[in-house]
DNA sequence: TATGAATGAGTGTTCATTCAT
DNA sequence: CATGAATGAACACTCATTCAT
């Protein structure tokens, strides 16, 4: 039926996040699947593509779970803070995936122009959630900010660059992730 | 004596910073530099080995201009601050070829733990002056932050991740740069 | 009932006449014909079976053609000559298929040598038109030529390669097809 | 030295030949000329140019042959004789890897332009050597015809294919190549 | 009869590395 | 120090063919 072609998918997924885009071979990808190799290319045709269909899958659930984060927040502030600790709280789930995106991230290295302009609309969209909660934290007086889409900016570069810290590098203190929205707060909250 | 050892890791930076580890090949470098390929293995042994060179040699500059970028600051914060341009204009230097850095980074992907180790040495050196930096704003009053490990993490995540946001994406607004000290300033000035 | 395995045949006919028997790939033949890959599998077995009834296909078409070519001559010459044109007719009707006796020609290629012989049979039969006429010609004395069967092999080497100029060579001016004849003319009319 | 390269194309002339281009790999290359398959990419880059520099390299021998059998001859009408049978011969010589020529030709499945129209340009002068030789005979009175390219155009066809029907069926009689020249004569010959 | 997911051997090609010169 | 021919394992991808449905 369908299992086959998501067992694929899914060995993709946690090889490419683990070995990166070149380091996953199709050989490695079918082992993992327990699928023959021309089977991937049968049903993603490249292995760009499917690295770019692994890419959007953790990217769809990534989104989701920012969404549902800002949902029931009662002002822009915690709105904010809320994004940051799911972004990051997700980026620890070990069945997200995560790494998919960090490894590769739609930053750089598609050749294909399309497939990173795709991935790049997936990541505006995240980025506007963010600018959302700001907004409302303006206009209901728990932030403040002279430029909202300025401060969206900082406050993802924090989160990018805190995540790569603890998920690349062995030297990330244990309370990072804490510390994050703490330092955020502190910048923008309201005095 | 000195010429044809030096274009080669001079070609080798170039092209890491702009192609990746992967995508840049012995022939290429070798093409560039405009030497034989045996001579790349001559002299650097391994694909691994030369790229690692080519990144400590990025990195001692690096660490030259943060540590230059200190040196005359009045105080802890603007010390700080000074660091944190220091960090992102260095990015931008043409010359500089702080792509490699980016590409790599000492995080991921070296095989050869002994490599890792040395770059994370060096980066720590540098966590070290950014470090000093706040202590001395505590002590001289400029700086207000409860623990000064965890604002020199967070700090570090900020540039690490303005600068993939400017560097590699095509979507960093064009005040980044000039956003992200005053951001870091609201959050630890004393008040 | 007849739909998709005639459909099959036709796509089959088309595509190994313009790609060659190697570049033509089940896939495109199936796409073409607008049905599923294990379909050509089902109904026609191997590829090079369906490849030999797409040529034997072309060649029943070609020599119906020849005979009727030379059923109303008048006497043994123009019967030649009308052999001849109507060789050369075929090869450029659009929808007689003929590129795919060209590209692979029962000559070469064919592993199986039942399947060769099959072609080569047909083949002969196409010969022994040619044959009878010039022997016609050689009774009612308007050709004059030692060695009939000689003369056949030479006469069916030209239309061979005159074809083959005209429809794979950019090169072939455009009287080539009705300057043949003529040669043939003055090599064996009786003056 | 020079060794291993020439190895490689003498076995590749040799392979092209028997198999055509599709059904000879490089791993059957190499291994004829004792070689890792990885050397027939360094030195001649695709199998599309190897077997360019193949066909090349039979060509000029045949040109070279030709231009031999013309060299000496008494008269025009002589000097196209000569010609045809050194076509011929030159098709029988074991040394030749004439088949190269045969089975894959300028004519069809080159992929890039530029090869196709570099062989093509190697056939033209060919094709001239014979015109020339035809007009030759129109100027000393050995040949008649009314046009002189359209006749070269059906000598070369008759060339082309008698070639193929001797040296690709198992049908061609033994008296074809001693036939053509014959029937030639017949056609042009001032009577 | 018809499908299309699945197979797996085979392809041309790449490339870090070696080594005789 | 410097070359570049040579290696051979590895790669992504193709494709005729099989088979459960």
């Amino acid at each position: 039926m369908i299992k086959r072609k998501d067992a694929v998918l899914e060995a993709a997924k946690e090889l490419f996040g683990v070995y990166g885009f070149t380091a996953t071979t199709f050989k490695k990808i079918a082992a993992k699947a327990g699928v023959a190799p021309g089977l991937l290319a049968h049903h993603y045709g490249t292995k760009e593509k499917l690295f770019l269909e692994a890419g959007l899958d953790v990217l769809r659930n990534f989104k989701i779970a920012l969404e549902a984060s800002v949902a029931d927040s009662p002002n822009g502030l915690e709105g904010v803070l809320n994004f940051c600790r799911a972004y990051l709280d997700f980026s620890l789930d070990c069945h997200s995936n995560w790494l998919v995106l960090v490894r590769c991230s739609p930053y750089s290295d598609m050749k294909t122009s399309s497939n990173r302009e795709m991935m790049e609309q997936q990541f505006s969209g995240i980025h506007r959630i963010l600018e959302g909660e700001i907004e409302r934290g303006i206009e209901d007086g728990s932030i403040q900010t002279e430029d909202c889409q300025a401060t969206a900016q900082v406050i993802m570069a924090i989160l990018v660059g805190a995540n790569r810290t603890k998920v690349l590098t062995p030297y990330a203190s244990g309370t990072l992730y804490k510390d994050v929205p703490e330092f955020i707060a502190k910048a923008i909250k309201k005095s």
